[in-house]
DNA sequence: CAAGATTGAGTCGTCAATCTTC
DNA sequence: GAAGATTGACGACTCAATCTTG
């Protein structure tokens, strides 16, 4: 039973292993909000409403680039929001490969009563640091990201370009 | 206005989406360096297998607590590594209820070729930033986990009350 | 052929229910 | 009844293969 010399591991000192921890309570503490507000919707479900609402008519490929999801779950996704009346797929007549995205009224609703919802937990997530050391920790996020934008699995790339 | 193309969603700046995204990273590059050194372990197997080295013996439920798992999740990941022969359950005579695990020589083999990799990756994933810069991303991490450290996902507790 | 999407397989992660054992 | 583990279910995530359309 190592309890105290848990220090024997590595593990604790790794930043991969630090960064799991985190998404790991960042996801808790995005179930426990929703729940405690009767709200179902998991992390993505609640970004690609967000997108949909920003982007009306998005496709999935393109949802997929700007919330850095794959393809492939993007379509797992929408096809449960789907399910529930959320959000439809529209198949034009110009070009019937593509599913174009669309937020219902429903979702609307549901969107909007998740909003300060996912702001609380964003909130509750760097509660633990004072002001300037929230900026330091976004700040160097954001400095490991940037230089590893293109190695995602699902880069993340802007709208616009190609 | 600056990012005008991102601007339009504040998911860029939510923590949590960042989160994510330094674990997608992460694992991106977990995979790219086993891939290059011919190994096939995910990162999950290699904390599991590192655990078990140190502590032979050691129990399913205390290997999750560990390196923060859960337990049916560990259940998978054995039953895998178990496959491959890397790893054995052992039932002991006095209490049938638990399974030990031991890593097999094989797995010994494995583990010695993996660590390199493993340290690797986790010397790349904070290479974007400068030696201070590590230590800061690191000790705002741990000061973020040690706040939330008993609302992790696997919460450990039998959860029986009611 | 290329682009967009879907399907299937495999792993991960959690919860609820169940089984065995203490 | 409680502890340890397994099974089944569901969502998420990725890749490879396939289908359809341009």
């Amino acid at each position: 039973m190592p309890d105290e010399d848990t220090a024997a591991l590595p593990i604790y000192a790794m930043p991969g292993h630090v960064i799991r921890r985190l998404q790991q309570v960042a996801v808790s503490l995005f179930v426990e909000e929703m729940e405690g507000a009767g709200i179902e919707l998991t992390a993505v479900q609640f970004a690609a409403l967000v997108a949909i609402d920003a982007y009306p008519l998005i496709d999935q490929s393109t949802l997929g680039k700007i919330i850095a999801y794959d393809r492939t779950t993007i379509g797992g996704v929408i096809d449960r929001l789907e399910d529930r009346g959320l959000v439809r797929r529209v198949v034009t007549r110009e070009n019937k490969r593509i599913r174009q995205l669309i937020i219902e009224p429903s979702g609307q609703e549901l969107l909007g009563r998740s909003r300060p919802v996912a702001e609380r937990v964003q909130e509750r997530l760097l509660d633990p640091l004072t002001g300037p050391e929230r900026d330091a920790f976004m700040t160097l996020s954001g400095k490991i990201l940037d230089a590893y934008n293109d190695l995602s699995r699902a880069p993340l790339r802007p709208m616009n370009r190609r």
